[in-house]
DNA sequence: TCGGATGAAATTGTAGGATGATTTGATGGA
DNA sequence: TCCATCAAATCATCCTACAATTTCATCCGA
């Protein structure tokens, strides 16, 4: 009944609750699994998402399961066909440029307001401490560290942006977008990536410290062109 | 079983098919009722959603309806709190003003789409067009058909714009905006609303024809920080 | 009278059965 | 080869059942 569980008795189930130790409902439980799977490259796209199997995989009942589906779906992670059943939504190199475009008026409106929230306690040393990160492992960090601090930065500015939706839907673009980066570019791609991304960083970073809304807005709006037009040359092997 | 239809054979069922005559599922029945309901004041922001009901007064099986949740919760239309159900979320102040921040960005993207785009067979006609409507009804229309005029050009925009994602996100921050704005103003206030938008959109519809982004962004978004400021000075009584 | 305990009612959360509908893939004949 | 037909897989939907939780009215004691 419950993924394999040893626990027979009516205990803990301590996988079943997020970090407030709150229960998590079958579907926050099956939506995370998604994103996660997702994330991961457990599930690719063009991936189907059969019901039955998904069930005993992630441990919840088909309700919840499809509660799922229809959640994610909204945000176009996964495409649900009437009959066909639900699966990772794929994307053509066309619908990733046109996401890219929503990244950059987005982020653009991140940096933004993150320039006039500047001033506010606490704002200017997590700002600081992400883009020291960014130039510490720019000499002997990893690859993979190298995206993790990226990724951090542009949370810290959503974060100082304090624009809840805004934060969810840039969220939402970052794994679409990354998913498909996934399938098209290899580590040493990922690399020149970031190196070329640090100057751009740098640039939006010193705008928002200088409180500078309308400078802010522009260095991030060149940024993630220059992120678009990188990922849109990628090669047209395969759409996903 | 469904919804006291009197039809006992196997008959059309018009009712649950889509402008194509396709058949909708339970659930793009329900997220379509819900969403009507939400445009029609038949629910009002703060108002609980009670699955018994629902399932009768929609006429679609608990599961559908809660699928349906899920979906427009993830929109942000809906509010699902476990064990307490779903409601129409609520909204303050500050975070419709928040809302109206990334409507700025979002359709001024749209703009700058449209008027890149604008160019392609049909686009300017159908511009022309909304545009026109707009003149003829700001004399003899009702506050009504001004305020589906504005609309409608505001669709038309988005169409020529040609990013879906893009559309779907806009259609979104209107009906979550606009649910906000049936609660706060009264009919005259509407009509002044759409009197003083009447220049601005002129100004947008020329840059787009004039194929001109930057000029078409920078009008449309000077359009809806001017909408917002409207709203947002509004009373201040309550909060939905 | 006030405040907290208590218990019943309402509602949601979850699992899973049953059945019809639809898609998909295989099979066989023209 | 191409198309009709059939069977299997899968989904869509509604239903029942019961556990879990919240809500609210009621009662009791200070």
């Amino acid at each position: 009944m419950v993924q394999g569980s040893t626990d027979h008795s009516g205990q803990a189930e301590s996988w079943r609750t997020d970090s407030s130790g709150n229960r998590l409902t079958g579907t926050q439980l099956a939506v995370a699994a998604l994103r996660e799977g997702i994330r991961k490259g457990r599930y690719v796209p063009g991936q189907r998402l059969v019901e039955t199997d998904l069930v005993t995989e992630i441990g919840v009942g088909r309700n919840s399961l499809r509660e799922a589906f229809a959640y994610l779906a909204s945000e176009g992670l996964v495409q649900v066909e009437p009959h066909r059943g639900a699966s990772i939504r794929r994307r053509t190199h066309t619908e990733v440029a046109q996401l890219y475009d929503l990244s950059e008026v987005l982020e653009g409106l991140a940096a933004r307001l993150a320039a006039i929230n500047i001033t506010q306690p606490g704002n200017a040393e997590s700002l600081t401490a992400a883009i020291d990160r960014e130039h510490r492992d720019a000499a002997g960090g990893s690859a993979n560290q190298r995206i993790d601090d990226a990724a951090r930065l542009h949370e810290t500015i959503l974060a100082i942006a304090d624009n809840p939706r805004l934060t969810e839907l840039v969220t939402n673009l970052h794994i679409l977008t990354f998913s498909f980066q996934l399938r098209h570019t290899r580590l040493d791609g990922a690399q020149d990536l970031g190196e070329t991304s640090l100057a751009e960083h740098l640039a939006v970073v010193e705008a928002i410290r200088q409180a500078d809304p309308q400078q802010a807005e522009i260095a991030m709006r060149t940024h993630i062109r220059s992120a678009k037009e990188q990922v849109t040359a990628l090669p047209k092997d395969a759409s996903g």
